[in-house]
DNA sequence: AGCTTGTGAGACAGACTTGTCTTTGTTAGG
DNA sequence: CCTAACAAAGACAAGTCTGTCTCACAAGCT
């Protein structure tokens, strides 16, 4: 079993070899943590990043990881927080809501912004898909909490779907959320096209719910004239 | 960090301890192999299982295993191929085929095959998503072959949306598959209407590209009238 | 009978895992 | 200035991982 994992950065065979640091040197230990993990757990996963290469990277000693946290389920836990703060609030529903100010065109305006998440070099996937696949029972904590952060996302959406005037905001949310989880999934087997290809299914299910939006972007109609 | 990962059968501390033996005695090491493996990888991805388990319960001598395969990464490649005949093939497509004739119904009877899935006690998710998703390095042979199966299902849907006449079927073979995969997603969260969630998206997609279906089946039905 | 081949059982190596402990600074507050 | 708290570095424990090796045994073939 191959078991080299280098992002970018060469390892020797030592886990302790010059691997760069991830965070400035500037903030406090907790910090230098949290911001190594994020980016870490968020690109590879939980359970493929160990404590040793997190500490490495982030120039903090384990003990000083582990008084912050008692375990790395824990630190597991922390990171999903940080990623609902960050990726789901401060990224996904900010630029969603700067896009657009009607809830239609904000629900479509989704797949705007993943279309430019899915073009990016680094483009990591969704980790809370990627943590809830890597768990195998469905008791487990860290398993629990992406559940929940998924469902955050959900009520995010339907929220839209209720000020768009939709029956069952609920159901169509979940609709919705299908076609963000399967373009994601879609786009890290290397299809670039994928947030169109699922808005344009989007526009199918706003027409068929009776709302109207605005003529598609150049993008989208780039896609279907090919 | 846990560390159990019982599917069941009670683990004591030392992997070698009673593990229920998932092969018959009666075939050979290489079938009890290739079985046992099927059903670990199946349920817990790949980098989940041990090869001790897999030795263990499929009551083989480890090196028995490793005169089969040269390594643990070429039978989860060996794996793959099985998943691709087994489930791919003999479940997934036979069961579409048999239910229904005309190359529109065949389309929306994977969700019906889906929505049976979901509902068992045992659902595992879609192996190859989950083999995908496990490994981080772009490059690896065991997601390069994941990739490749996940197409071998599109060529599937393509093959039908050309005989339903579909203008692009290639760009319709990714929006179906869009559609699939994250309805996978969502009944792993355990959403499990999520097979008709996506189904009623496919009809929209069928009706927008102007191909004649027969009604919604009852169950289709019950999801929108609740 | 003798010999080859495959097999089960298990020890073993070397690397990696999470988590604890000790030792040596270093820094901030009184 | 002195002390208390935090932190860095790294050894260490106990267990896991993949993969190799030996040894005994059993079936089939000549």
């Amino acid at each position: 079993m191959e078991r080299a994992r280098q992002t970018g950065t060469k390892r020797t065979s030592t886990v302790r070899a010059a691997t760069a640091r991830v965070a400035e040197r500037t903030a406090t230990p907790r910090e230098r943590i949290d911001q190594t993990a994020y980016e870490l757990f968020s690109r590879r996963g939980v359970r493929a990043v160990g404590v040793d290469e997190l500490v490495a990277r982030s120039g903090v000693a384990k003990m000083t990881l582990y008084r912050h946290y008692a375990s790395k389920d824990q630190l597991a836990l922390a990171f999903l927080r940080r990623r609902d703060e960050l990726w789901t609030r401060a990224w996904l529903q900010a630029e969603v809501e700067r896009r657009a100010q009607a809830p239609a065109e904000r629900l479509l305006a989704v797949f705007d912004v993943f279309d430019k998440w899915f073009r990016r070099a680094d483009f990591e996937g969704c980790a809370f898909i990627n943590v809830l696949l890597e768990n195998d029972r469905k008791d487990h904590p860290v398993r629990l909490a992406t559940v929940a952060h998924l469902a955050a996302i959900r009520a995010f959406l339907r929220g839209l779907a209720e000020q768009a005037g939709v029956a069952d905001a609920d159901g169509f949310a979940r609709q919705w959320h299908i076609l963000m989880k399967g373009s994601i999934i879609a786009a890290g087997e290397g299809d670039k096209e994928a947030a169109l290809r699922a808005q344009a299914l989007g526009r199918l299910l706003l027409a068929h719910e009776g709302i109207a939006v605005g003529s598609a972007p150049r993008a989208a109609r780039r896609l279907r004239a090919r």
